[in-house]
DNA sequence: TAAAAATTATAACAATTGGTCTATATAAAC
DNA sequence: GTTTATATAGACCAATTGTTATAATTTTTA
């Protein structure tokens, strides 16, 4: 089992690996072929559908990796506010460890093809809803109404993906950790006013 | 004047629009040609540096606009949180005018070419603090400390960007709006504890 | 009107794009 | 051991990419 979906898998993580760092249209099949090491012949094999499909696949497998890390984290949070500064800083720490090169978002693929790929429009909206769901889902067992939680979510996954675009650009986690902080009071006080 | 310079601009305001929509390795010099029905000839006359001039151009005049049309929106408010709810909520308008395909924000190239090119990263950064220091003063002659200030700005600077491209991947104008209206509750917050 | 400068046209460039094709190998099943 | 899927090799495709070079054309200046 291992041997068989090797070439599949290999495709797929370098295609987003690739896509991370320099986008759709700046990524190659070429290029993809030759960072998964993974025989030239075999891409369209396993992906009839070409590119759409292989990058679609790889939101798919990245995200659901991803929102099950932070459905994880999520599960045993005894303190709302201080996971959600934990999972910022995370993030900034694997940014870091890039060099700032890797951004873990799909925000590339959503502004590049929202316009021209349904495909991979959707596989990226569901992403987000997955992860923003995630987080409601928390704050709705502490206590917050369906709403706010909601409110919350949204406001998290937004500053999120614009912070991991403010790091690249500026070259540095910083506005990754400033926000960390500053949804951790901000989810404090909405915590204080839980009652209303 | 007009007519001097009227080729260079078309392709600078044409580059900018096909950006916005497709990205930076999606849009081809020949689109932009044809787009801006500019003479195919001028292009490396104006812009002997190529496409990444271009951009780095159209990055720095479309930049300045925005940044100019901030301030002049700051300028006379008297009540910061419903400001910035307001400059939200035409960034709503502007998305929802389009069909949802223009963004209006600089993350494309960030993320597409933050690993390749300084010139258009820079360029890119520069209009983020641009914005971000307009948000920053304003709070600042409201009576924030300088820090409080920052912080508060670089929320509004991310959680805009995260938020168009939510937008874009919903295909609604709805993350704007509920983030709008989510920040102005926090400014109000915020401005509550200013004592501290 | 002649000379100079600014602008545009056109063709070609090598390189690469995503994608298709057929032939060959490797393995599994009977 | 022969047949049948599964998988890989690699040449090939037309189209397009960004870019360069040179020629023709305007426009400005003298």
């Amino acid at each position: 089992m291992e041997k068989t979906t090797s070439a599949r898998t290999r495709l797929i993580e370098a295609t987003f690996n690739l896509i991370e760092q320099q986008g759709y249209h700046g990524t190659g099949l070429n290029q993809i072929i030759k960072e998964s090491g993974a025989p030239k012949g075999s891409l369209y094999y396993y992906f009839p559908d070409g590119k759409e499909q292989l990058v679609s696949e790889a939101i798919e497998l990245y995200g659901q990796a991803l929102a099950e890390r932070i459905r994880g984290v999520l599960k045993n949070a005894d303190n709302p506010a201080e996971i959600i500064k934990l999972i910022f800083t995370n993030f900034a720490k694997k940014l870091d460890a890039s060099g700032c090169t890797k951004s873990g978002s799909f925000a590339t693929i959503v502004l590049e093809t929202s316009n021209t790929s349904e495909r991979l429009r959707k596989a990226c909206n569901r992403m987000y809803d997955s992860c923003s769901a995630s987080y409601t889902e928390m704050f709705m067992t502490h206590g917050f109404s369906e709403k706010r939680a909601t409110q919350i979510a949204t406001l998290i996954t937004t500053s999120m993906e614009g912070a991991i675009i403010l790091c690249r650009a500026k070259q540095s986690s910083e506005p990754l950790i400033q926000i960390a902080e500053e949804l951790k009071s901000y989810i404090n006080h909405a915590k204080s006013e839980m009652s209303n």
